[in-house]
RNA sequence: CGGGGCGUAGCGCAGCCUGGUAGCGCGCCUGCCUUGGGCGCAGGAGGUCCGCGGUUCAAAUCCGCGCGCCCCGACCA
């Protein structure tokens, strides 16, 4: 084999996983152009495929928030540093990752101004003017931004300075009606994760070491990655009355009597995406699931002589239409000068769901070439005449969906372990997850992470095991948790 | 913030040790030819060699100081 052919071909193809996980995504992300680097360190730029993929699921999100009553608004970049200050765990726990604002306008600021790491505070004062009476409950409103956080180590999507998500802020007349927003909100984002993304999650509790800094319970839903990792993907949290306490969020209540308000908090963002990338993609690329991709179908023509390009092209137009108006989202790939094997391998490593092959046989034949992300080579090909092409490839679709999530929750069986020996656990945290007994107490939990790097992921909500013995320090335990090293 | 690697054309790299005309592959542009799984041929465009300072007749190359990116650890959605 020549030099040249070795270097072309390294360059086409990507690491696999197994060779080089964390490699193949960086380079997944790029090659598929999703996002790219900015020129500030830690920072990301959304491209447009990355970005319409984003909107998918701003979507899918924003109808359930709808749904349940929420209503979006917004709310300033820009924090009086005091508000960050006022609520004592949330100021320990965001302090050394906040950026500061002390000039502005070439004069140093009489008070720095925090660029928002997270709204609590500026919603809680927003919270603290508009409501006063119980006949005001509840507030539920939702933002979509990005909020900024400085983090020493960055990664595409994972963990940036700069983050793009939405942020819910529930305020309630008792403590029974935050708890239940918050798991109503918990609820809807395993119903996004399962129903939209495809990707099976653990709805869980997390610990007190885990939690949102000024949160009573933060509740999660937790995946597993391609590599055995945990990737928190959403969280909801239930903020007592600590919000309301530092802010002053008062009522009159019904006795005329002035209480603190319940408050919540919620959000998920492109950090999914990478969720996606993870869960999903194989060694040819992403593999995107078919509700929220970008492109559900990409149709590629196929000619040898001009005669046969404009017959081809012609039928193109009209398959394109057709499934355009039955309500996919399709895209015609009309590059010039490139192959269609080059073209199928591009849209691969795209992770387009559906590809549809047009050449001059189907043309003569009425049907096309169907072919399946999810299933490589042949396997995933099929001749379908184009009378039946819509309801084939909505059929499809809806076959890639679940043939996904049952790969991916496939996956996380086969490396979750429930241990109650720690020897064992020790092992299962090592390829996957680990399902085991736990006291409860931070010291165990601690000693775990310096042992075995896995950390706790949540209380899962379903705690079908009963009683047993901690896995650490085999006192009697009364839940299970799941550890794992994570991202 | 500690340890490691790296910074030369859009991308991947060679050149640096031993100072002297900036190179290769891919990509890009033009034309021809091809197109059912990563086509081919010919011609062409493209460079503050990460930045600043120093040594030198001369610096991509040697020296100093910065900056950035990636990987591994501690911290985190």
């Amino acid at each position: 084999m020549t030099r040249q052919a070795d270097g072309r071909m390294a360059d086409l193809k990507l690491p696999t996983r197994a060779e080089d996980f964390s490699e193949w995504y960086n380079q997944l992300v790029l090659r598929a152009e999703l996002a790219d680097y900015a020129p500030v360190r830690g920072c990301m730029i959304v491209r447009p495929y990355g970005w319409t993929l984003w909107e998918n699921i701003q979507q899918a999100l924003d109808r359930r928030f709808k749904a349940t009553g929420h209503v979006n608004a917004a709310f300033p970049l820009f924090i009086p540093k005091s508000f960050i200050e006022k609520e004592k765990s949330h100021v320990a726990g965001f302090s050394p990752e906040l950026a500061v604002v002390t000039i502005g306008g070439g004069e140093e600021l009489t008070e720095p101004l925090v660029v928002r790491p997270t709204s609590e505070t500026i919603i809680g004062h927003a919270y603290a003017k508009w409501i006063q009476s119980y006949r005001d409950l509840p507030v539920l409103i939702n933002c979509w931004n990005s909020v900024v956080r400085w983090e020493l180590r960055t990664k595409l999507f994972l963990r940036t300075l700069e983050f793009f998500w939405h942020e819910g802020h529930t305020a309630h007349a008792t403590a029974e009606e935050a708890e239940a927003e918050t798991r109503q909100m918990l609820d809807i984002y395993a119903d996004f994760a399962v129903n939209d993304a495809a990707i099976p999650v653990i709805p869980g509790r997390k610990s007190e070491a885990e939690r949102f800094a000024g949160a009573e319970i933060t509740y999660s839903i937790e995946a597993m990655m391609g590599d055995g990792k945990a990737l928190q993907s959403g969280t909801s949290h239930n903020l007592g009355q600590n919000f309301a306490k530092a802010f002053e969020i008062r009522y009159l209540d019904q006795k005329g009597e002035l209480q603190h308000c319940w408050t919540t908090s919620w959000g998920l963002s492109t950090r999914f995406i990478g969720a996606i990338i993870m869960v999903h993609g194989d060694d040819q690329g992403l593999i995107l699931p078919p509700k929220l991709a970008p492109y559900q179908i990409v149709i590629v023509p196929i000619w040898k002589s001009d005669e046969e390009k404009s017959a081809v092209m012609s039928a193109v137009k009209e398959i394109r239409a057709q499934l355009a108006a039955a309500g996919f989202r399709v895209k015609t790939d009309e590059r010039e000068g490139m192959s269609p094997g080059f073209k199928f391998n591009d849209w691969e490593m795209r992770g387009v769901p559906l590809r549809i092959e047009v050449g001059p046989k189907d043309v003569a034949k009425g049907t096309v070439v169907l072919a399946r992300r999810d299933k490589p080579g042949r396997e995933g090909k099929a001749f379908v005449g184009r009378d039946n092409l819509c309801n084939a490839a909505g059929k499809l679709l809806d076959e890639i969906h679940i043939a996904l999530y049952e790969r991916a929750l496939a996956f996380r069986k086969a490396n979750t372990a429930e241990t109650s020996e720690y020897a064992d656990f020790k092992v299962a945290v090592e390829k996957g997850f680990a399902l085991s007994h736990w006291c409860g107490s931070a010291e165990c939990e601690e000693k775990i992470k310096d042992e075995t790097k896995a950390t706790m992921r949540c209380i899962p909500l379903d705690q079908a095991g009963g009683e047993g013995q901690c896995v650490y320090c085999r006192r009697p335990a009364r839940e299970k948790a799941i550890f794992a090293k994570a991202y």
